[in-house]
DNA sequence: CAATGTGAAGACCTTCACAGCC
DNA sequence: GGCTGTGAAGGTCTTCACATTG
C-alpha cells in the first residue's frame, strides 16, 4: 500500500522513534525485527506498529517481520533525512547556548550552521566554534548556508518578531522553545516545545494521583 | 457541568497556555475575556475553548465572557498550582544546566530544588546557587525538599538507570529529556520532550511543502 | 506456523450549530 | 444582541481480530 502519499500526523510523530529503536538494533547486530520487538522499543502496541509502517509500504515479511536495515532506509527517506539540514538558531542564552553545543543534532543529520542574537553585546562571541551573528544578518545566512530550519530561544517578548524575521529571510520550518504563541503565514510549519508547559502538565497529574494515594493510605490515628 | 472529575488528556495539554494567555491580559489590565479573544491568542478555536473550559465548569457569563482573574485562579487549581513544586535535574551536562538556570520555572511555581549527577568530577560544583550531589543523595533530598517531579537531562544510555533510581526514591512524575524510552511502574508519569525527534518531524513537513514549491515554481530555462 | 497487513469497531478529539441566558 | 454551554456530527487515531502469506 504505497499509494497515500500524506502520512496521518500521529504516525510522522512516531516515525522518529522507531527509527532511533532501529538504528539502535541495527548498531546491536540484529537483521530483523517484529513488530512485537519494536513496540515494545519504543513503548507502543504492536498493531500501532503495523499500521504505522504499512502507510510507507509493504516493507515486511510475513511470519518474520521486518528488515531493520532497509526500513531505516525507508524511514530516513520518508522524513527527509537523507539530507542533512542546516539549522540556525535565534536568541543565544542559557537555552540557545545548550541547544548550541548539543551534539544529538548532529547525530541526527542537523548541523547547527548559525548563530543569531539582537543583543549587541554577544556579537561575535563563539560558541561552540561558531560566532554569534546580527540577526539583521538572517537573510544572507539563509541563502550562503541554505538554512532551511530556525529555532527560536529567545525570551518570550521576543519570539514574534524573530519568527518574522526568519519568515521573511525564506525559512518555512520553526522550532519555538519561547513560551509565546507565534503566528506565521500558511506554508509556515511551527513546532513549539514549551518546559514550563510540560511541567504544569505534569503537576497535573501529580496533583490528581496524590490525592489518590492520599485515599488509598490507611487512615492516620 | 462541575460533575466530570477527569479532563481529557487534550485539555490539560492546552490549560496551561490558556493560563499563560490569561496571565498576559490580567497583566494588561483586562477584566474579562471571551473566547474569542482567548482562541486567538492562544492560536486555536473560540469552540475549543468553550469546550476545554465547560470541563473546569461554568465559568463564564452569557453575553460578557469569563472574568480573567477568576478563571486564572480556576486554572492553577485545577492545574495543581496553588503549591509550589519542587523539582530535581539529573544530568548536570549542557542542557541539565540550561534548565537548571531557566527563569520560566521559577516564573511558574517550579522551583529547581536539586541537581544531582553521575559524575564523581561535578560534584559540589555550583549551579544558579545550587551544589550538585551525588546522584545516591536522591532518596535523602526528595526527603527533605519534598521533592515531587524529577527531570532527566543525561545521556540516553544513562536515562533508564536514573529513573529507576528517582522512582525508587518516591519520585512519581518524570520529565525526560534524554532521547530513550524509559520504562516506570505504573502509578508513575513520565512525558517526553525529544529535542531532535522535534527536528524530525520538522523535516518531514520542510521537504514535503520544499518538493510543492519545486512544482509550482516556473519552469528554469 | 508465525507474523504481517488491514478492514471494521471503538475511543477520543474537534468542529458545528444553535438553544439558552445575561 | 452577544456570547456561553453543549448535544450532535464529523474527523482522526487506536485497537481488535483475522484473513493472508512467506
Amino acid at each position: 500500500m504505497t499509494r497515500d502519499r500524506r502520512l496521518p500526523e500521529a504516525t510522522v510523530i512516531r516515525l522518529p522513534l522507531y527509527l532511533r529503536a532501529l538504528v539502535d538494533l541495527a548498531a546491536a547486530g540484529d537483521a530483523t525485527v517484529s513488530s512485537d520487538e519494536l513496540a515494545e522499543a519504543v513503548g507502543v502496541t504492536s498493531a500501532m506498529v503495523r499500521k504505522d509502517l504499512s502507510y510507507l509500504g509493504s516493507y515486511g515479511t510475513r511470519g518474520v517481520g521486518y528488515d531493520v536495515a532497509y526500513l531505516v532506509h525507508q524511514i530516513r527517506r520518508e522524513l527527509g533525512l537523507t539530507q542533512h539540514w542546516g539549522i540556525v538558531i535565534a536568541g543565544i542564552g542559557n537555552l540557545g547556548s545548550a541547544l548550541a553545543r548539543y551534539h544529538g543534532f548532529l547525530e541526527r543529520g542537523f548541523r547547527v550552521a548559525a548563530l543569531v542574537d539582537a543583543d549587541p553585546a554577544k556579537i561575535g562571541v563563539i560558541v561552540e566554534g561558531l560566532e554569534i551573528r546580527p540577526i539583521a544578518e538572517l537573510p544572507g545566512l539563509v541563502k550562503d548556508e541554505l538554512l532551511a530550519i530556525g529555532v527560536i530561544a529567545t525570551p518570550a517578548a521576543a519570539a514574534q518578531g524573530v519568527a518574522d524575521q526568519m519568515v521573511a529571510a525564506g525559512i518555512c520550518s520553526i522550532l519555538n522553545f519561547a513560551p509565546a504563541v507565534v503566528s506565521v503565514p500558511s506554508g509556515v510549519t511551527v513546532r513549539k516545545v514549551d518546559l514550563a508547559t510540560e511541567l504544569q502538565v505534569l503537576a497535573y497529574y501529580e496533583q490528581r494521583s496524590a490525592a489518590l494515594r492520599e485515599v488509598k493510605k490507611p487512615a492516620p490515628r
